[in-house]
RNA sequence: UCCUCGAUAGCUCAAUGGCAGAGCAUCCGGCUGUUAACCGGAGGGUUGCAGGUUCGAGUCCUGCUCGAGGAGCCA
């Protein structure tokens, strides 16, 4: 192939199937190394990274100096011969004949490929996102989305969105942002949970996705203000229906990214071994079981108490997959939890705890379906019974046993990634105290 | 809201109460196979803010601001 015929225009990320054939790649300067009269450009382009070789005697003087003086994040089209090089990093790297600079970058490019702190990289996450880490894990992220959709699609769930403004609290317990609504309080969406409870009665198995909102004055490393969350619920499905659901679920979802992103996990060092036992059954301890277990590791605990962060991570510490605790005390969950027809004082309700730490990723369970016990606890838990009353219609019309949960997209994306927190699992995180960029 | 820790060059950090420094980045120069390239040179500082102790404070004390980790709450 001589240099002279018409390039193919492709990306990095199929660069290996043009070998010795003339390309054009259009992206961006990550690095530089120069010398004298041989200079490496560091091409990305959204789909990977390659080195482009530019030689002084190839493409001459004065596209040589031109390229020499580039700055880091100029943007570039680079035309040249892909050549098998076991010298490049990706085995494979362009022999440059010609480039054109699209646009020179200023040369005070704040991200260097030195160590940053966490305040300067979320000042600058507008720029951090194009670290190659930083893309890896959108990417993830991106491939646990559309994993879930694809699997509740497969499983015969419509896909219906909840609302996000709203008149009231969902569960009555965590704090809401409020929003003025044309002279009346409304607040952010906490969960489409009730509303999705309206759908199964239309639609029968439903599942929205959205973003969610709590005001909560949370300073962790598993917590968002903004996050995103997965809620399935189905009509005349029973809390053992919905527990294996909730697994099945999961290993679809780590399955997808084992076979579709495995390379993206190694490049940020994540041991997918551990990602390679998650295979169902997973474990199952009630509360009580649980509560056994942490007295019986020293800790102070005792029955109606609810889980604390560090009782969470004992009881996951105990397992190298996913955990399910389920029946908790009927006092400490909310108020529509169908309680146990074979232990009244626990509800239907299960966490799933993720495995290394991660926490709970999954909360769901049976709802209460009948009419006179809802009223009941709506009254017990004082909550304004005006804006309940659409609620307890659907227990009114034709009512079912039925069951849903929620999972946090966030805390799957930190778990399957092994990020150390979740503000890199979500483009822009929200916190107490980050509002910008 | 509470507990713990922190704030020094654009970035990451160092400096026994005694001259405010290094690496990277930037700018200038050198180098034909670099791998977060390397080598030489230059510029770059109200040490978070306000007080106090001291002959002398980046360093010690008080208050404040901002941030990090954790708790509570939750996905």
């Amino acid at each position: 192939m001589d240099a002279h015929a018409t390039p193919y225009e492709t990306t990095v990320r199929d660069i290996g199937t043009y070998e010795d054939k003339m390309v054009t790649l259009k992206g961006w300067l990550y690095n530089k190394r120069s010398s004298g009269k041989i200079m490496f450009l560091i091409l990305r382009d959204g789909t990977g990274i390659v080195q482009c070789v530019v030689s002084k005697g190839e493409v001459g003087e004065g596209l040589f100096s031109r390229l020499d003086k580039l700055s880091q994040e100029s943007s570039l089209i680079v035309q040249g011969l892909v050549r098998k090089d076991p010298r490049a990093p990706g085995g494979y790297e362009l022999a440059v004949t010609e480039c054109e600079i699209v646009s020179e970058a200023f040369d005070d490019y704040p991200i260097s490929l030195k160590e940053h702190g966490a305040e300067f990289l979320l000042d600058h996450r507008h720029l951090w996102i194009r670290t190659p880490r930083q893309r890896n894990v959108l990417l993830i992220r991106s491939e646990i989305i559309k994993a879930c959709r694809d699997f509740l699609h497969n499983e015969g769930f419509v896909n219906v969105d909840a609302p996000i403004m709203t008149p009231a609290a969902c569960e009555g317990t965590t704090t809401l942002f409020p929003v003025e609504y044309f002279g009346e309080q409304a607040y952010l969406s906490q969960s489409g949970q009730l509303y999705n409870e309206a759908a199964i009665m239309s639609l029968g198995k439903v599942y929205c996705f959205g973003p969610t909102f709590r005001a909560e004055k949370s300073k962790t490393r598993r917590h968002l203000t903004e996050f995103w969350m997965v809620e399935p619920e189905a009509a005349f499905m029973g809390f053992e229906e919905m527990l294996r659901l909730e697994e099945r679920m999961v290993c679809y979802i780590v399955e997808h990214i084992l076979n579709n992103c495995e390379h993206l996990l190694r490049e940020i060092g994540r041991d997918v071994e551990r990602l390679k036992e998650i295979t169902p059954p997973f474990p199952r301890l009630t509360y009580t079981e649980a509560v056994d277990l942490l007295r019986r590791k020293g800790m102070d605990i005792s029955w109606g108490d609810d889980f604390g962060a560090p009782h969470e991570a004992a009881i996951a510490s105990e397992y190298t997959k996913p955990v399910f605790v389920a029946h908790f005390p009927t006092q400490i969950k909310a108020f529509y939890m169908q309680p146990d027809p074979d232990n009244p004082d626990t509800v239907l309700g299960a966490d799933l705890l993720a495995p290394e730490g991660y926490g709970e990723i999954i909360g769901g369970g049976e709802r209460i379906h009948d009419y006179t016990l809802l009223l009941e606890r709506i009254k017990q838990h004082n909550l304004p019974m005006e804006d309940y009353e659409w609620y307890l219609d659907l227990r009114r019309y034709g009512s079912v046993p039925h069951s849903g949960f929620g999972m946090g997209i966030e805390r799957v994306v930190a778990w399957i990634c092994g990020l150390e927190h979740v503000r890199e699992t979500i483009p822009f995180p929200r916190m107490i105290n980050r509002l910008r960029p």
